[in-house]
DNA sequence: TACTTTTGCTAACACTGTTAACAAAATAGG
DNA sequence: CCTATTTTGTTAACAGTGTTAGCAAAAGTA
């Protein structure tokens, strides 16, 4: 039985060919032509092999909103400047949420398209938490460093999300280019409202 | 060939038919329920029938997106007190936007689902372009009421509707009642801090 | 009544997710 | 080495989906 190692570690390469095989196909035609017999064609397998690695579809696209989550949570860390003042930062976060969905904007369609993501998705998957509690800490110590410390973070929080996703939907996702303005100018316009409205409370 | 007029006035029936068949499955089982089929058992038709009246799936879906932009822009003028003070009327726009969403929840996914509305849309269905100069129009009076006017309409616009859209989207749809903070108490917090923006610039 | 047009139907095509039943290959035990 | 067992992967089917070609019946026209 000791055999078994080899077998796992194909067992593995095989879904990751799965995964790897999703993303292009995804990339190249959108959500809607994701299928799994797509999916079995390309691996070179029968239907059913991606059965015994996802037990359903919905489980393949699940593991990508989590995994986008999670991706996104990188992309804005990677744009905050440790050590920058608490309003650039929240710019920065702002700013790398833009980036995340402009560069991938197929994953920012699924995480936050129809009906997701859920309240039972934001409690099971992890790195939507993990995104949840960054954004909220940053929120609190933005407000902490303003003169009212008496202001809702949970209400702040919410309304900073609310603002990062509405931008990002209606101006990347609708593809309202009828005019010349850049959409990260309108985030950061709206951004730069949010943090005046806690600063001179 | 004068009869023809009862004709067409029982082809309309029909149509009306297929229209409220097709509103009653989605508010019971929602849009992925909604098939041709399903629609054709309700009418009492055959399956091509359906086809008579709208030309694919999409015709249909679309008809309701129309609607429902219709009905949204309805919805914010039933809202807005003529007179009342612009800083007064953008409140009760976005209370109207609000409104709209949490009484037709599965008309709101549909127009701004997954992909929708496209550019093509807003140029295309004349109800979104309403809505949008409705909109557009309000902003610019809110600007003009300022004192600082060179501000840009075009990215006030668009930031207006990123936030109506985005508290909607982040509070209503992915049912964020993890806590006991009225979702509309997010819009009006969030809305004020944007009105407060083009006030005090 | 005979002809033409409209109307609506059946049945099929090419897909979709999902799964039961079966064959082949790899492993384990004697 | 041969047999028994488990694992692995297959084919084929079920119940759906959107869409359309071909045909029968009904209705309107001459």
């Amino acid at each position: 039985m000791g055999l078994s190692e080899r077998k796992i570690r194909q067992q593995l390469e095989v879904k990751n060919q799965i995964i790897a095989s999703s993303r292009e196909i995804v990339q190249a035609e959108g959500w809607a032509a994701l299928s799994i017999r797509k999916i079995a064609e390309a691996i070179e397998y029968s239907v059913p092999v991606v059965y015994k690695h996802f037990e359903s579809k919905e489980a393949i696209t699940s593991y990508f909103v989590a995994e986008g989550f999670a991706a996104l949570k990188h992309e804005i860390e990677s744009c905050v400047i440790q050590g920058d003042s608490i309003e650039n930062r929240v710019q920065q976060v702002a700013k790398g949420y833009w980036l995340f969905a402009s560069k991938n904007p197929q994953d920012y369609e699924l995480m936050f398209g129809v009906g997701l993501p859920t309240c039972e998705m934001h409690q099971q998957v992890p790195s939507i938490k993990e995104l949840s509690t960054y954004l909220l800490e940053i929120i609190n110590e933005l407000i902490a460093s303003s003169k009212n410390e008496n202001i809702s973070s949970c209400i702040k929080y919410r309304s900073f999300w609310s603002i990062l996703h509405g931008v990002v939907a209606i101006e990347l996702l609708s593809l309202n280019r009828w005019d010349n303005v850049c959409p990260s100018e309108v985030l950061e316009d709206t951004v730069n409202a949010f943090i005046q409205s806690i600063k001179t409370n």
